[in-house]
Formats: C-alpha cells, structure tokens, sequence
DNA sequence: ATTCAAGAAATTTGATCAAATTATTGCCGC
DNA sequence: GCGGCAATAATTTGATCAAATTTCTTGAAT
C-alpha cells in the first residue's frame, strides 16, 4: 500500500502536513504546537513529527517559548515591518529575475492559477485563495531559479500565514489584494519593470491590510 | 556532572556545534555530513543529531543530496550573488537599525571585539578571525532587536561560511574586508549614513573576495 | 589468461519506532 | 500562598528495519 510512499519519507511528508496547517492558517497565531499533539493528529511517529517542528522553527514559522514548547508565533508590528522590508526587497527581485525566463506555457500555467484565485476571491473561499494565491506567487519565483531568494521569500511567508488568514476572516475577501491581472499583462507584454511594480503593489497592499489589522488590535 | 548543561537540551547544543563547524569553516564545502558520523564525533543520541542536520538544513547551511544524505554546499556564482544581493539589503538596514539603539558601553564592546579580529588578522589565525568577525556583525546587528532580519542574516552567512574559510586559506588573511574602524568611527559619532555606508563596503569587499576565488575556480 | 561487466553479498548509512528518562505544569492539601 | 505530588509532555537512547553504496564474485568475450 505504501509503493508509492515509501519514495517520500515520513518525515518530509509530516514537515509539508505541518507547513500547510501553518501557511493556510488551520493553525492561529498563539496556538501551541505539541509533539504528541501532532503525533495523534497526523499519526505518525514521534521522531518525524520532532523533525518537522524543528524545521518549522528554523524557518521561523513556529517559535519556541523558553520551556521546551514551540507555538505558532503573534505578529507585532515590528515584526511585520521587517517582513515587509524583505519581501520588498527579494519579492520584486524574484519576479524581474523570472522575468528573463518566462516561456507562454508558464504564463498560461499562471493564468489558470490565477483564474483559481478569482474564483476563491468570488465565493469567498478563504483557504482556497490562500493556497492559490500562494501556489500564483511561487509559481512565478520558482521560475527565477534564485533558490537562495526563494527561500528566503518561503520563511517571510509561513511568518505572515496564520495571521493572514485571521485578517481575511475578519475583513472578508473582498478588498484582498490582487494585483495579479496586471502582474500577468505585463508578462504578456514583456515588459520586466511593469511586472515588478505589479509585484511590488500586492505584496505592499497584502502588507498593509494586515498592518491595519493589527493596529487596530484585531489581531 | 552535567549540572548547567542540563538546562540547554542536547539537540540544542548539537546544534550549536554543528553549526560553528560549519560557519567557521570546519567542514569544507562538499563535504558529506552523515548522521552516524556526527553520533560518533559529537558524542550525541542519534535524535538530537537528527535534529541540528535538520535545522541546519532548513536554514540553507546542508544540503540534501536526494539520496537522503545531506553535504556542505559548494557555492556557485549564481548563489553567490543571491547571497550577496540579499546581504546588501538586510544588513544595511540592520546596521541602520542598530545605530538607534547604540551605546557607549555596546560601542566599547564592539570595539574589543574589532581589537580580536586585528588581532587574528595580524596573527594570520583564520579560525578567530572568522570567528571574531561573526561575533562583530552581529553583536551590532543583535541591537537593532529586529529577529526577523538578523535570521535572515544568519542563514546568509551560513551560506558562504565554508567557502569563505577556503577563499582566506589560499589568499592568507592581509586582504581580508575590515571596515570596522570606519564603522566604529561612525558609531563614536553618532553618524547613522557613515556606518550604513561602511558596513556596506565591508559586505561588498568581502563578497567580491569569494566572487573572484569562484570565477578563478578556485573554489 | 586477462579484462570487463553484471549481479550478489556485505557494509554503511538513514528512517522509524517504542521504551525509559527528565522536565514542566497544575492541582491539592496544608 | 507554599510545597509537594500527580499528570502531561519533551528528551534521549537503543533497537530494528530499509535503502543506498561499495566490494566481491563470477562468467563471458577477447
């Protein structure tokens, strides 16, 4: 039964489980993460669930609390600032260096990611637009094959994952930003810089509601 | 006899070692690092061992090899850029950052550090200088309290470590970037833009070093 | 007879689990 | 409140299994 299976070990199949639960916000900000906990949950051993949590912990995705716990950390705002300041700088990075590779197949391949967003946004679907929208973004990075910078751009990510899915149950998924109609147009166009401003509105957009949102206490 | 050592977990001290090892050029760039190797060496369990490769992984240090064992990267010119392209925008800011929250005694202590790189420098001792050198960047980095980006930091330099201990072991260590005393000039003065600037130059010299011992293949 | 290659055995290394140990938390009686 | 006891959870070890690599063997072709 575990052909297939056997290819990917426990511990990395556990390590995305983990990550997901983290980056689609089925874990809030301030929730503990126990070993055992996981171990139930996800029925696996305790020696890749340990792994996993360590991993997440170095990415900065899970934040351990001084006694031997890890928790899924709470945004601040100076937090965020921070996370705002990379993903300014490395995201648009990523997108001019995709830029250089872009083949139709690979727009195309973005296009229907996106028309999934559109359709998550319309039936206010929040975990669908999380996943798309995220599948949208990396889709376009990986394709600048800066691995170091797209690794980067992963960590900020799971920082942001669980109170970005706070913020759109709060606001609702309509005002969530989608500058990708016009990220996408200038791919068609091939036009680098317009790509890049694109990229460069959504995430500060993105950034921004969640900066609102944490001003005014709702997270 | 492990009185003290029992309120830091093995995992986390394995951790530690593991990572000096490799940040100070103990482990050259493509060598294997096997779980069984570290036990042996490290004297540790075989989970806590598990545990720092893991980490340590996540943060771009090792690199798995598909066949479930993991290696010391080696760097390559478009790595390398990454590297550097991300260093020139984190630590900038985290030296801007930093400069608020400057003090006479932080200064002080910066200033003996930087009196241990000259030191290593003059002795031609790679190790402490590679050492003292990390402990500078980040003792001032550590002030500007921002985690975020001092993570981000830390697992840039992980990154070139190794192979930075290579470049200093062919071209001895008179050329080696120190802009210290610019930067502690600065600090003394209260001059946020000159130590911007001279960390700037700091970061840049050094990564144009390994640039060259990369396009020279020397590496 | 020598060389080479294919395949099998042995060795090394990684993956996983279960049990024993140790730390932390919270409750209960004082 | 305070101190200790029970419960919960994390840590660590060692054993066992699985995969990968290396070494050894064997047999056919030259």
């Amino acid at each position: 039964m575990d052909a297939e299976n056997r290819k990917i070990p426990t511990h990395e199949v556990t390590y995305l489980r983990l990550r997901d639960m983290i980056l689609y916000g089925r874990l809030e900000p301030g929730a503990p993460v126990t070993i055992q906990g996981l171990v139930s949950e996800l029925d696996a051993g305790m020696t890749p669930v340990r792994e996993a949590i360590r991993r997440l912990t170095a990415e900065g995705a899970l934040r351990p609390q001084g006694n031997r716990r890890v928790a899924v950390p709470q945004l601040t705002g100076r937090v965020l600032d921070q996370i705002a300041f990379a993903r300014l700088t490395v995201e648009p990075k990523l997108a001019e260096l995709a830029a250089a590779h872009l083949s139709p197949p690979l727009i195309d391949r973005l296009q229907v990611l996106d028309n999934t967003v559109d359709r998550a946004i319309q039936a206010g679907n929040i975990p669908d637009y999380l996943e798309a929208n995220h599948a949208f973004h990396f889709a376009l990075y990986d394709a600048s094959d800066a691995v170091v910078l797209v690794d980067i751009a992963r960590s900020l990510w799971l920082r942001f994952g669980p109170s970005l899915r706070v913020v759109c149950a709060h606001y609702g998924s309509d005002a969530l930003p989608d500058r990708h109609h016009e990220a996408l147009a200038a791919m068609r166009a091939g036009d680098a810089g317009a790509l890049v401003r694109a990229i460069t509105s959504d995430i500060a957009q993105g950034m921004d509601q969640v900066r609102q949102a944490i001003a005014t206490g709702e997270i």
